[in-house]
DNA sequence: TTGACTTCCGAAACCGGTTTTGGAACACTT
DNA sequence: AAGTGTTCCAAAACCGGTTTCGGAAGTCAA
């Protein structure tokens, strides 16, 4: 159907010209057998006559496609996340540097995941994929080692080693929570995590551990709850954690999510956050500026990482070993204002919630 | 250099029945003159050696590419926002069950929009584009027209007649908005709108006014303001409406990002929104569950909005004509807790004000 | 038996580039 | 003058598909 828009081919350059087709490809890919009037010649020609070479046609021949992936996992219906928004961004824009594009699928289920990645390497449809939201185990990045198909993670999974990666220090920046909220006054900091077959939610728990190991603190199993990463999680979370014996005067919570619900839990029971109850999260989310009181998190900025992850990339596909693509970054406190130097001991808000945990109703707010 | 990984062609397959590789195609793309028996044979091969045919070999024959374009504009580091990401689901969803795909590209300036734009069409690596967040006069729209290239708008410009769209009613929805709240009891309604360059914004304007006509509410210029689409807009907004002799006892706004502001400012003044004063905003956003109240807004599913433009496209590279492919939506009321009834009449209120107005500083809260 | 029509498929052209091959033209030795 | 390099470019092969063209073989009627 459709004749591509009368577009000027390599064919129209060298007829206008009056050369053949290879030497006008020759000195647009700067061969150096070219004499200066030919290749000044031809320049103009093409300027002239505006030709761009068709992406289509040079990818047949070099092999290559100039286009990167990225297959983005959409959960049952939860809104795609303002994080992935920026890391596109960020990855789009390196690209654009480069003269590469991105080619952005969603899937919605684990099988849906792997046969789009079937899919797009079988069709050579693109170069490279770039791998979000890493599992412990997780079966895309099996199933491209296997294919020995190019990739870059933003995330780890159990076994790193043999690919390219680019990750937050979860470690360390749990760490540094748990110690700057020791630096605060609290004695007895809580963790809020998530499901531990996730590879980040396993590591801000050693993160959490070992900071508090590093400070001196004894080991308290009561202090450490795991829930669903969302709001009704964190509202669970810091009920769990509140009504033990010695509840915690700060919570670190593993996201923003978790530490939305656990702010809202203590609001319910008429605790001041910020003040009464110390809550930091994780992720940076524009909502946590609106919670209230507007909450201290961690973030990374996602736009870097995207840049950061797309020159990766770029990387593996000319080849650079992959132990030589694994990098590590710091995230960043932003304090607000939920967290601060504690109002009372352990004992006394024990003392404070005993009464009111037990008129407070099963549900904290609203849903998900 | 890399070949491809050992990919199987269609010679492979042609050598491995023992046909004419022409013969291989023709039975996958359904040509009838095949006789049942090497149908057969060719299928079984196929499935054999997983067979996929070159989407490149295959488009630089066909002239398509299978692949839709998307290029977003991203501001001056504000971050992608979350509309979008949504929306890009949609589109995306839609696609997967056609077997396109989208490359989706950001762009920082007007001129980089039509340098890529030009570049992707050039370089032929997409058959067709979404273009988002239309302009009353809309530079890529103009380019697009003018190239003859398919595309669809989501939004309209100011001249919507030659090419496909898809957008909200925004005169209708804004004329609801303003019939909810007199019906709440408001009989001076405020109006915080944007740029009159963004097309949606003058039409919300259009809306907003048609609905108090409707209501046989005189014009009143002192209700109505202007000003840039960001929560400090929506506070300088909510300030001039409530500086008035006879200030209005709610207050529309032309996104959330305005009523989010807006919220604040009457907050920082002891006024109580959803009693005090009333504030609805568009959008949806999830933020704006986060604001104290939750704020009331209209919204569109953006992932329903993506598929439908997606479609479209897909029949205007068809050869459907345009005017068959032009479709208004209407946005949905989503009532959370920034709205109600008036606790006082406009004059009650001026008198509120007067002093706090005067004791306020001069600007509400935390920058942009 | 022969001519006309189908049915089915091989062969080759084609899409628009890149890369290889090879040779004409010229300069430079010896 | 013949041999040896260079320099520069035309021609052709190639990438992996789709589509056109045409012909062999089989069927059917006259």
């Amino acid at each position: 159907m459709s004749r591509l828009r009368g577009s000027v081919t390599i064919d129209d350059v060298a007829r206008h010209v009056g050369v053949a087709k290879g030497t006008v490809s020759r000195v647009l890919n700067n061969y150096t057998d070219i004499s200066e009037g030919t290749r000044k010649r031809i320049l103009k020609a093409v300027h002239d006559l505006g030709y761009q070479p068709s992406a289509t046609a040079r990818n047949l021949k070099r092999g290559r496609q100039d286009t990167l992936g990225i297959i983005i996992p959409v959960g049952h219906g939860s809104g795609a996340d303002p994080f992935l928004a920026e890391f596109i961004d960020g990855i789009a824009r390196a690209l654009d540097e480069l003269g590469l594009d991105l080619l952005v699928t969603t899937a919605h289920s684990r099988d849906h995941v792997i046969a789009t990645l079937k899919r797009l390497i079988a069709r050579r449809k693109v170069d490279g994929f770039i791998v979000t939201r890493t599992e412990v185990e997780d079966p895309r990045i099996a199933y491209l080692l296997e294919q020995n198909f190019p990739f870059v993670a933003h995330g780890r999974t159990s076994d790193p080693s043999g690919y390219a990666w680019f990750d937050i220090d979860n470690e360390e920046t749990f760490a540094t929570g748990a110690r700057h909220l020791y630096s605060l006054g609290h004695e007895r900091i809580g963790f809020i995590g998530g499901p531990l077959e996730l590879n980040f939610a396993r590591q801000r728990l050693e993160g959490y551990r070992q900071g508090l190991e590093a400070l001196g603190a004894a080991h308290d199993a009561g202090l450490e709850t795991l829930q669903p990463l969302s709001e009704k999680g964190g509202i669970a979370g810091a009920r769990a954690l509140l009504s033990g014996e010695a509840p915690p005067t700060a919570i670190l919570c593993a996201t923003d999510a978790l530490a939305i619900g656990a702010v809202q839990f203590c609001r319910t029971l008429g605790l001041k956050p910020g003040a009464d109850v110390t809550v930091i999260g994780y992720d940076g989310l524009p909502a946590g500026e609106y919670v209230d009181p507007p909450l201290t998190t961690f973030t990374q900025s996602a736009q870097e990482a995207g840049g950061r992850v797309a020159r990766m990339l770029i990387d593996v596909l000319d080849g650079k070993p992959p132990h030589e693509l694994q990098a590590l970054a710091k995230a960043k406190l932003i304090r607000r204002a939920s967290d601060g130097a504690p109002t009372m001991t352990s004992e006394a808000l024990a003392g404070a919630l005993r009464d009111r945990l037990n008129e407070q109703p099963l549900s904290g707010s609203k849903g998900e």
